[in-house]
RNA sequence: GCACCCGUAGCUCAGCUGGAUAGAGCGCUGCCCUCCGAAGGCAGAGGUCGCACGUUCGAAUCGUGCCGGGUGCGCCA
């Protein structure tokens, strides 16, 4: 049940009275009605702007046409109190049936609260992290993938059939290097001694590859010339890439659907055209691929730019800056090429909507990749591209160093083994992706109100430790959550727990707002702000005892206080799975 | 030169796609607790929302132009 969702209904209804009463003309857009929680509570507890919105519509002053809806929204069942305030606000304050209703709501569904349709079912392909298969995941990956995971999983919840999915870059220069790097690791578990040159990968991370490469091939390759070792040692350092990947990935409870192989594209299997090939003859087709020349690049001079005729594609038709290369001068596709045809395969299987989760460094490749979509779909697919600003590592407030030399930086796992699963994803998505972002080491595994994650975790483990003592307290109590739907709700009249449930009654509206602006900080902060009220209210029980949570000699109370306790515990558990962090049941 | 992102309290950041007196944490100041619910609690000070025009009943939010910071700008991935 979304409050708020209800109400602008009710506010439609009141509208078309009102027109058939003559008061305003017939069908007033309603677009830009919203219901929502005042700003101040002082207010009431829903507030509309339907009057400000429409009055010019209905040619009445915003006060006129707020009084003539206030007095049909007052007629609803349920609504306590209208006010016509400011400008124009309706304020409407709802009677005591309301939030026990809401309540009620909650420890019925359990963790299905909140939950939405409005995704609709439809399909939705998110692909993230998509690290280069050349080494272990370091901490500038994790960010992108902690984001990509939880706008998966709050994508889910909002009633999309969500797809994750995983772009393996396989295909490039870089997975040659690994293959010779890994060849020399092969030569070296076979008792040679070897020195790694510039430009290899030098991480021992590939000790392991060159042992397994000793134990399949013997001393076979030794004496192969590369073009005959390189497939085979490239396809094994690979998947052994892949699989450490996905182990690193499974450190942070990220688990894709979907891992596509950028080869695949390439692959011409018997001669046959690729689906590169494909895609560029049914591009041309449409007349988007044409041979052209381009201006050379502005900026940092290009030292060894060639003025050359080359395969472009319209992406200008699309709303790019200027038309794309195709085709490496030595006749190979170039990455766009690729990827358009991947993002062409993801249409064809069955994805209009796409979301790719993306470094910030890659902002200027944003543009054409949405021409491209739109082209490679003659219009009916679009792709959103949510960028991930670099996230700076602290311990203590200060950088932590990290060397220059190369394949020593700091990896994924080292920061997960530190500070541990809960608190790295917490934090990656404890602020907007499209701001920097400062990681401290020392402060994330604080236990106090200013580190976020142990803030919200403590509320959740103090919602069970209340439950605990009054399994103490009475012990005919009840243990399900929806055991206590009956409970005498009405009785929850202080103010903290009013507040409470004004924020439990919030999250459905929450969940429907941050889907659609691809924004998982924002149940991040809602999770501060609900564990902060119910560690508000369970210190207002210390200096008032009759505030307390557990009254020894009035069961009733009681149960109603363990019911809003218990709701808590549910939204605060829902939320940051969500977001991919444990609700703890105590705290060690 | 161009594109994209950012600019809100001393610091780190929210601000619910245009609403009412712009919020939180930290820091600062003052009070409370050192036996029973303090891994603290309560209260206070602190802001020309980078600047300037514009759009309208109404702008931190939308538009345009500046200023400052970041990222990127054939064939790399």
């Amino acid at each position: 049940m979304n409050l708020f969702a209800l109400f602008v209904d009710h506010v439609r209804a009141a509208l078309s009275e009102l027109a058939r009463e003559g008061v305003v003309p017939a069908g007033v857009d309603t677009a830009r009605v919203v219901v929502e929680p005042p700003r101040d509570a002082s207010h009431g507890d829903l507030s509309t702007n339907a009057a400000m919105v429409l009055a010019k519509e209905a040619g009445l002053k915003p006060r006129e046409l707020a009084e003539k809806l206030s007095a049909k929204l007052a007629a609803l069942p349920g609504v306590a109190k209208v006010d016509v305030a400011g400008p124009g606000f309706i304020n409407l304050t709802l009677d005591g049936s309301y939030w026990p209703q809401v309540l009620a709501a909650v420890l019925v569904q359990g963790r299905d609260y909140g939950r939405s349709q409005a995704g609709g079912g439809q399909p939705i392909n998110v692909e993230y992290v998509s690290a280069n298969p050349t080494g272990p995941m370091h901490v500038g990956h994790c960010r992108g993938a902690v984001f990509g995971d939880a706008l998966a999983n709050l994508l889910a919840f909002a009633g999309w059939k969500v797809t994750r999915e995983y772009y393996i870059n396989d295909a490039g220069a870089q997975v040659d290097v690994l293959a010779r790097s890994a060849f020399l690791r092969y030569r070296e578990a076979l008792g040679e001694t070897i020195t790694i040159p510039e430009g290899l990968y030098p991480g021992d991370y590939l000790v392991p590859v060159g042992k397994a490469l000793v134990t399949k091939y013997g001393r076979t390759l030794l004496d192969k010339p590369e073009e005959e070792w390189l497939p085979a040692v490239r396809a094994i350092a690979i998947d052994a890439m892949m699989a450490m990947i996905r182990t690193d990935l499974a450190a942070l409870n990220i688990h894709h659907e979907t891992f596509f192989s950028e080869r695949t594209l390439h692959a011409r299997p018997h001669g046959a055209p690729s689906i590169i090939d494909r895609l560029l003859e049914t591009l041309r087709a449409r007349d988007l691929v044409y041979e052209g020349r381009l201006a050379p690049p502005k900026g940092q001079p290009v030292e060894d730019w060639e003025d050359r005729e080359q395969t472009l594609f319209r992406a200008t038709q699309f709303g790019d800056d200027v038309d794309r290369p195709l085709m490496k001068s030595d006749g190979a596709y170039t990455y766009f090429a690729a990827d358009i045809a991947y993002h062409k395969d993801k249409f064809d299987r069955g994805f209009k909507r796409m979301i790719d989760i993306w470094g910030a460094d890659h902002g200027g490749y944003v543009k054409r990749m949405q021409a491209a979509v739109k082209a490679a779909s003659d219009g009916e697919a679009s792709l959103d591209v949510e960028l991930c600003q670099l996230v700076r590592l602290l311990r203590n407030g200060e950088p932590v160093k990290m060397s220059k030399r190369a394949g020593d930086f700091v990896t994924l796992r080292d920061v997960v083994d530190e500070v541990g699963r809960d608190a790295v994803r917490f934090m990656m998505i404890n602020r907007k992706n499209d701001a920097v972002l400062d990681f401290d080491l020392a402060k994330v595994i604080e236990q106090s109100r200013d580190n976020p994650v142990f803030y919200v975790q403590y509320a959740h483990a103090r919602a069970c430790s209340i439950l605990r003592n009054a399994a103490q307290a009475f012990a005919d109590l009840p243990t399900a959550p929806a055991d206590f739907a009956g409970a005498a709700l009405s009785r929850l009249d202080d103010e903290g727990e009013v507040g409470l449930a004004r924020l439990i009654a919030n999250y459905p509206r929450l969940i429907e707002q941050a889907a659609p602006a691809r924004e998982p900080h924002r149940l991040a902060f809602y999770l501060y702000d609900l564990a902060s009220a119910l560690h508000g209210q369970w210190n207002r029980g210390k200096d008032l005892p009759h505030l307390r949570f557990i009254i020894e000699d009035d069961r009733e109370l009681t149960y109603a206080r363990l019911a809003l306790v218990h709701a808590v515990a549910l939204i605060i558990a829902s939320g940051l799975s969500i977001l991919g962090v444990d609700a703890p049941e105590e705290m060690r």
